[in-house]
RNA sequence: GUGAGUGUAGCUCAAUGGUAGAGCAUUGGACUGUGGCUCCAAGGGUUGGGGGUUCGAUACCCCUCACUCACCCCA
């Protein structure tokens, strides 16, 4: 094959493309009832952007950036994720200035240069929101509501919610302390990755999934025990707020996102692994109170968090969830040319009316033209040739329950079994 | 970046070193103007590419490319 697509970049077809537009419709649906916005960033933002929010030492950074430099030799970056375009543009066009909270959702693609695998792809497709400007727990609540709505609406029952605190500026040194200091004389029994987390990214060692790591740090303290007043009210205030809305979850004070501006609530929905491989995160966010003011605006707590599109379609898929594929509503065969010429003029005036009708082509034989109506799954055909023309009638057959009749040309438009 | 597996028809897969096949799909016919079911037929292949061993390679060896899965990391 002389052209193929990229490696780690698809194709979406019929069906499946039917699957996404389900998903997309149902976001828009239910993340509109909740006041979302839908904004459209740029899928190009200037390197430092990512580097300076991600954070310079996450391996999105360090390796999986598409990062090249236009011909002005500026460093530019195809996003790798949604928050921080969204921010920059949220300072950007003032939008601090609008009554506070603000909040919106993005849909595209995010690029991240990996080894592809099940779930896991060099140009993916995101659903993301970001909400800004209140610390108040009831938006953490009311967000993870929101995507359990989602997924309820779509009939994913099996999803799991794990929530935690990452706690914040304040009271996370403390908590890096106390792990290292529990860590320091294990150190040289960690695997060689966390040994390096042990240097740059304590944190991180918490969710290796190596056993003799897991073994290790058996015992160790609890960010959740290291949480400062505010943070840790915050948490509890949280937890409390999910229970009242009968959101069921597991705390996991192991789970750390691996990007730097998280503070406080961090969550991700997992799937069971046989629905989706290895990557069994569908969708995950949390706080990033911090960032606007990094990023040059005024102090704004914000939250946000973003779906994996083909994670989620995966699963609708093993679910085999049926969605249904448009059918035409009306097959027009004709035989000869006139024939020909009258179904055309049928069909326009049928598809003006914004009735999907299909036409049979290349003088092909009845025969083949009524299963072409079949494969479709057209409900009707209408049937011309030049005994019709004479009579001035269209034959009509109903293909589902076989019954056929006779109709007016001129009135074939309004025929009752299409509308 | 590391490791493993797989590459044969549009798809799913056979062919144990001896003439490349089946099912499904496609197209046509049986049924000259009536779909689905059935039967018949046809089209479709440099066996991913290159090299080697051999009288002979789809099969064995080497290289390469692609895909898949997993690690890592993440949505």
């Amino acid at each position: 094959m002389k052209y193929t697509a990229l490696k780690g970049v698809h194709d979406i077809l019929p069906p499946d493309i039917y699957i996404w537009q389900k998903a997309e419709s149902t976001a828009r649906e239910i993340f509109s009832a909740y006041g979302f916005q839908e904004i459209r960033i740029p899928i190009i933002e200037s390197t430092d952007i990512f580097a300076r929010s991600i954070g310079e030492t996450t391996d999105i950074v360090e390796k999986e950036m598409y990062t090249f430099p236009d011909r002005a030799d500026r460093s530019i970056t195809l996003r790798p994720e949604g928050t921080a375009p969204v921010v920059r543009s949220y300072i950007e066009n003032h939008l601090y200035n609008l009554p506070s909270p603000q909040k919106f959702f993005y849909s595209g693609p995010m690029f991240r240069y990996e080894r592809p695998q099940k779930g896991r792809f060099r140009q993916f497709y995101q659903i993301g929101v970001e909400a800004f400007g209140t610390a108040e727990p009831k938006l953490d609540a009311e967000i993870i509501s929101m995507l359990k709505l989602f997924l309820e609406k779509l009939q994913l029952k099996e999803l799991k919610f794990e929530v935690n605190s990452i706690g914040c500026s304040k009271c996370r040194p403390d908590y890096k302390k106390a792990l290292l200091n529990f860590l320091s004389d294990k150190v040289s029994d960690l695997c060689p990755d966390c040994s390096r987390r042990y240097i740059n990214n304590p944190l991180r060692i918490l969710d290796c999934k190596n056993s003799s790591c897991a073994e290790i740090r058996k015992g160790s303290p609890k960010i959740t025990d290291y949480l400062c007043k505010e943070c840790k009210s915050h948490f509890e205030e949280f937890l409390s707020l999910l229970n009242i809305l009968n959101i069921s979850y597991n705390i996991n004070p192991d789970m750390v996102r691996g990007l730097d501006y998280y503070t406080r609530t961090t969550f991700e929905i997992t799937s069971p692994e046989q629905l989706g491989g290895a990557q069994k995160t569908v969708a995950a966010g949390g706080r990033y109170d911090r960032l606007v003011e990094e990023f040059g605006g005024p102090p704004t707590p914000a939250i946000g968090f973003a779906i994996g599109m083909e994670r989620l379609v995966e699963i609708l898929k093993a679910l085999n969830s049926d969605f249904c594929i448009p059918a035409p509503k009306v097959f027009i065969a004709t035989i000869g040319k006139n024939a020909g010429l009258e179904g055309l003029l049928i069909a326009e005036k049928l598809r003006s009316k914004g009735i999907r009708a299909e036409l049979g082509y290349d003088n092909a034989s009845l025969k083949s033209q009524l299963r072409r109506a079949d494969k479709l799954g057209s409900n009707y055909v209408f049937i011309i040739g030049d005994d019709e023309l004479q009579s001035g009638m269209v034959k009509w057959k109903n293909l589902k329950d076989g019954s056929q009749g006779e109709t007016g040309i001129k009135d074939a438009t309004e025929f009752k079994g299409l509308y």
